[in-house]
DNA sequence: ACTATTAGTTGTATGCAACAACTGATAGGA
DNA sequence: TCCTATCAGTTGTTGCATACAACTAATAGT
């Protein structure tokens, strides 16, 4: 299993601080308000959900699920929290009446936006410290990270500590 | 609350990009198999105790908790959970019996050192590509993003999406 | 028209978290 | 020395997010 014992010392020095640091942000962010209002009174569930609508094109309840990895049953009830809370709304669709489009409200519009921005102004102070060049490279290998994670959900591998 | 406003429109540009793919990548780290076992039999949460076990230096149940921002009670019933497992053991600590010293067993620093070895395979995968410079920005930046979480935890403000 | 498929909902079970109440150990005064 | 306050950890309870499975309603295919 030593797979990493191949590659260089320095890289993997290096890695194992990117990996700390990486686990230390995503459980910090896992576990903090777990169940306590979150942002603007909405749970992480409520605030993912929220920005995948506001960025998608009126999902589906199915749509929703696979973007966010999560069952149907789970997406229906997490679009259902956000409806009764005013952020959201079901279009249903003429087309296929079983279908359901889901969009935000204006009050959820501004609540996406709000949020955003707050998140926004965090990376901004990560991001303005670094020449152009340097954030491009940045900024392009943190995208590349997220696909690169994503495939690996997508193809069902689930690796938040692999079992080969 | 539109702090971003202000900002250069391409730092801004990149900073939501930033941010996009930054929440993708927790997103997944979060939701990838959440009840099922994750890694080697552990879950989630159990990984992170495990972790921070193995890395600490003979914590209590309240440093644990601490270390991980749960509530005491939460930290005592994951202890007992990897006791259970056999991946951890309680010491009586003679110099203030309230105290209990966590010490992981062989097994359990075993496993650990798998599932570390399994992350940072990964994260080698992701940065191996990448010119020493570019790399130093990025986990400069990753690391300093978790500071900057933790310490929003630690001040109690709690900013998944902030609430200033 | 009958059957299979698809979208979404609801029932149920599980796991992780918090809060509160408790036990036992320690510390600090009167 | 006791009496009280504090501290470490456990246990009881509750609530929430999730998955899986069973269901309903709508559509598509033969």
């Amino acid at each position: 299993m030593p797979i990493a014992v191949s590659v260089d010392p320095a890289l993997r020095l290096e890695a194992t601080d990117f990996t700390d640091a990486l686990l230390e942000i995503v459980r910090v962010i896992q576990f903090r308000d777990r169940d306590r209002a979150c942002c603007y009174g909405l749970s992480p569930s409520q605030c993912y959900g929220l920005k995948a609508i506001c960025d998608g094109d009126s999902l589906s309840v199915n749509e929703l699920a696979a973007r966010l990895y999560l069952e149907k049953s789970t997406a229906s009830r997490l679009v259902n929290s956000l409806v009764d809370l005013g952020f959201v709304f079901k279009e249903p669709n003429p087309e296929d009446r079983r279908i359901l489009r889901i969009r935000p409200s204006p009050r959820g519009e501004a609540i996406h936006q709000a949020i955003m921005d707050d998140l926004l102004s965090e990376s901004v102070r990560m991001l303005e410290h670094l020449d152009g060049k340097a954030r491009k490279a940045l900024t392009g290998v943190v995208r590349e990270l997220a696909s690169s994670y994503a495939a690996g959900v997508e193809a069902g591998g689930g690796s938040c500590c692999v079992v080969r």
